[in-house]
DNA sequence: GTCAAAAATTGACGACGTGTCAATAATTCC
DNA sequence: GGAATTATTGACACGTCGTCAATTTTTGAC
């Protein structure tokens, strides 16, 4: 057989991935709590059973679609960081990357977030674990390379016994915060925040710029570039 | 009867504040999971029927539970803000009391992450819903006072179409989003972020310094101040 | 002090969720 | 064709939520 997969095995898979599908579609709807293994099984007219042969529990399907979440993500970061410019440049590139992908996979990006707040790490596979600090750690370091060009080039310099993941951290801080206080809260309109996806980028470019990292945002129009790179690098998703 | 409350009433109270203390409790050490109105009433040595009275859903617990923290944080921000010096200065101080309330109250802190992660909101009372908001409301507008007061002193400029509130959003993005990350991920220090709390201070103050508040961070030793406020005005917590 | 009305408390219950596993059905391969 | 292997099933034990009729306690009028 020259296959590398039996038919039983592809089918296997491609059971696997309706089972991620359906979950994230529920996730989405119902959020972590609606998600029942219950629904899922009767959805997929499938017995309960059969379903616990792919996860062992509800836990390791939210971290499996987490994972995809997150390695999408990185590809997103990946092309991103490849913009052709000086280290700021990208840097808003990367920025952009960030803002494309909440806006293009909110069920990815309510993944993330209940990972980190439910107690769902405990009840995982390890190896589904390492994957996460993988993936995260790969993101993160993208972004340093980019920090270190930028020091190299004199571009910018950081405050004595600081990383370039030190400020990448506070970058990352101010993203997944916004984000999550953006789609959790109602009153953001009535608190005189009306634009926070424009706020973000603001803060963003105001940290940078608090490094002294050039070009400054009075020299380049960054808002320009980050709308430029969504047109450009992501206008097919 | 000069008495506000009668006995009745008073004992009811109690009940209702043992059941948060015991919630808050349940809360931090077995995650929202964990919490179950059955072990509230078992350890209680209450029936179930007698905790619904007072609160007639989990999330009504912990949505109350959300609103001390709230409370508690607002009026750290109250007596912060207070602090006698320029503007950039009682931003700091500010920033601060966010830091002190993190560590002194850990599981308050963990009761706000959870109310924005998991769906607990749709379940609660608008009596409480409108309890968070204006907390939360107030809470940003101590803040955006304070950047009103720098901005009429001319210590910084905002560009064009920016309100106060958009600069604040930016600064509780990236303190929530640093807690969040801290408290949920144990490889930052795999990753060259070995001291987290460090670098969301630095990260604050440059973003303020990116708005060119004076007096800028080189002006001025902002680490040592914070340090300063969280020892005499939060001394005794 | 007594006792009926009102209020508080109880815990069995139905509905639903998780994860298991012996029984059953389907598939493989000799 | 049929034994061995593998896949699938769903009843089951257990746990949780929120309800509500039944029971106990408290109240206050006499």
């Amino acid at each position: 057989m020259p296959r590398t997969l039996t038919r039983k095995q592809r089918e296997r898979q491609e059971r696997e991935a309706r089972i991620l599908e359906l979950g994230r579609t529920m996730l989405s709807e119902v959020g972590y709590l609606g998600l029942s293994m219950d629904r899922i099984a009767a959805e997929m007219e499938y017995s309960k059973g059969t379903i616990y042969q792919h996860f062992c529990n509800k836990e390791e399907i939210i971290l499996a679609l987490a994972n995809e979440a997150l390695e999408k993500r990185l590809q997103m970061f990946e092309q991103a960081a490849t913009w052709p410019g000086r280290p700021r440049e990208r840097m808003a590139a990367i920025g952009a990357a960030a803002e494309e992908f909440v806006e293009h996979y909110p069920q990815h990006f309510a993944v993330e977030q209940i990972v980190r707040s439910a107690s769902i790490w405990e009840k995982t596979s390890s190896q589904r674990q390492e994957f996460m600090h993988s993936c995260e750690s790969r993101c993160l370091h993208i972004v340093s390379g980019v920090v270190r060009d930028g020091l190299a080039q004199g571009d910018l310099k950081l405050p004595a016994g600081r990383t370039p993941e030190d400020l990448v951290f506070g970058l990352w801080s101010l993203n997944f915060g916004a984000y999550t206080i953006l789609t959790s809260s109602d009153s953001l309109g009535d608190n005189g925040i009306s634009d926070p996806v424009l706020a973000l980028r603001q803060s963003q470019h105001r940290m940078l710029d608090g490094y002294g990292w050039q070009p400054l945002s009075q020299e380049l129009d960054y808002m320009a570039l980050m709308d430029q790179v969504k047109n450009e690098v992501f206008r097919d998703a």
